[in-house]
DNA sequence: GCAGCAAATGTTATCGATATCTTGATATCG
DNA sequence: CGATATCAAGATATCGATAACATTTGCTGC
């Protein structure tokens, strides 16, 4: 910039008013200045604007990221929201800052304007760990009191497909997750009371992990034990396809049997034989508004945290 | 770190060099101003050590990402890649900066000591936008002469394919994909090449999407036009499903009538019914490998573009 | 006893941009 | 016509860290 000022005759604050677009600089040498600057390529220096603004237009997304092959497909939501998240900052002029939980040590997080926790984050040790630093902070997951977080329904989740069930006429409900994890909980939680106001008490199968083999497996475990069931809630639509696949296997027809729903409505989904049915979750709009609930905190605005709704989609399982 | 200095009795520098483990500082001196700082919670400004050090430890991650619901998930190669980038640069002490492309105008890109282009940023006109930065760039993709590429074998991809095919006795192979794609149109290359060597020449079925639908619609098209074919080689996993179903509608089995085999190899395509037999890239080692040579070329070490061997996954179809 | 050197710490300048306060020139008004 | 308002541009200080150079202190060896 002190270049540019030399180059042009002016002084080096001229030069940062032309480029900021300022009133305070005549348009005809504004317009100039931007010339000459775009001529000689000159580039800002972001460090040193960050410095003296004190302020990044950044903001650090924490994602609990496993790095298997499966992993990162079988349980990519994190990374789907990512795409409501970015695009709702980019449009603000805010770059995302894309971190890991072992990464976020790093000192470019502190560097950040505002946090958003993604994935497990939402586990209660890491994130008040993210807590002390004293940033706006947003989290993806259930809600609680101590943060601002933003999160689909998952009560409304498991309560739609409860009613499903009972119009279906079910009476034996499995629900296959993990309820360790708070938004799983949450399901359960609806599940279960829903279920409970047709006297109906369903049957809890944990499985830790989110893959079509452990899916197979719940059904296989439940088999052995000669447990009776008709209807199967899976806390994801890859649970959900193992649990079907398992059943034909077992020789039990699904819905004729046995009818499954599952989490998620991912985009095959629609294409499993048979079409399976599904909770449908809008990640873009959960990203969009975890970033607009930052950007808003940064600004100074208070923020309360907020559920988006879920929608059950009934196809042929 | 002025305020710190004046709580402990010394001086700023000596503050500095204690916090970055300085030997210049006396262990006794040391371990006092680190504790000192840590109970104070005196955190390091990254602005001012980024402007001082003329480096921001950051390296740009720019993806060509779409917003739309399908998209994200049945495309979601870019951000399979991020997870191995963010280990790799994580590990080093970097960070990532994750950028859609019309985010990448915003300043904080040109602050990132590197770059790395993943999705259709090798489209050679968005390549060479980011060239203009002068910064140290690896891109995924395809390799050229101009820059450094990172990529799975494609050529190497569509002979095995070829080879399976010729192997099984299949005469009238199909190709479904958008060979505008660089990536896609090695992997034709290497399929009509192989072919060729058995005197066989495959009937090209150009579709731009990779999706399900996309891949039963080709199929279709093919029957109508009463083309006779018994190999399908789709460029996606989510096109050979597509063509799978298709096929079952229109009668033929697969793989009796006709071979299919899809690419990507996706946790599904394992329990996809047929089983479908795919081409496996190796995402995490890619991603790696993207991120250790943007580090190296941070460091000044020259590097040259590189190829990851793919595998043939020989299932059912 | 003092040159000479090493170890530990301090001083000053600097990275590149911008906020605040001035200054100088022109316009406006009674 | 002089006083004040308005506008354009400059001077200086500052954001918080660190590199380069400077200084102090304590010690060795002759």
């Amino acid at each position: 910039m002190a270049d540019l000022a030399k180059v042009a005759g002016v002084s080096k604050i001229t030069i940062s008013r032309a480029l900021s677009d300022s009133p305070l600089v005549q348009r005809e040498t504004r317009e100039r200045l931007q010339a000459l600057a775009h001529e000689l390529g000159y580039k800002l220096n972001v460090s040193a604007r960050n410095l003296r603004l004190r302020r990044s237009h950044t903001v650090a997304v924490i994602v609990e990221m496993k790095p298997s092959h499966d992993r990162t497909m079988l349980d990519p939501y994190p990374l789907i929201l990512l795409g409501g998240i970015s695009q709702e900052l980019t449009a603000h002029g805010y770059s995302v800052l894309l971190t890991t939980r072992q990464g976020a040590t790093a000192a470019a997080v502190q560097a950040a304007d505002g946090l958003i926790l993604l994935g497990q984050g939402s586990r209660q040790d890491a994130v008040r760990r993210f807590d002390k630093l004293g940033l706006p902070m947003v989290v993806w997951g259930a809600p609680g009191d101590e943060h601002i977080v933003v999160g689909s329904d998952n009560e409304q989740g498991g309560r739609v497909v409860a009613e499903h069930f009972i119009r279906l006429g079910r009476r034996n409900p499995v629900f296959v997750g993990n309820p360790n994890h708070p938004e799983i909980f949450e399901r359960l939680n609806g599940f279960v009371a829903a279920l409970a106001k047709h006297g109906v008490k369903p049957l809890l199968i944990r499985r830790d992990e989110f893959t079509l083999a452990s899916g197979g497996d719940a059904m296989h475990s439940l088999m052995d034990r000669g447990v009776p069931f008709d209807a199967v809630f899976a806390c994801s639509d890859l649970l959900a396809m193992g649990a079907i696949r398992a059943l034909n296997t077992l020789g039990c027809t699904v819905p004729g049997d046995v009818s499954v729903v599952g989490y998620d409505d991912m985009p095959l989904a629609a294409s499993f034989l048979p079409p399976l049915s599904s909770v449908r979750q809008d990640w873009q709009e959960g990203g969009t508004l975890l970033a607009r609930k930052v950007l808003a905190l940064i600004g100074d605005q208070p923020q309360q945290s907020e559920t988006l709704p879920v929608e059950l989609i009934v196809r042929e399982t």
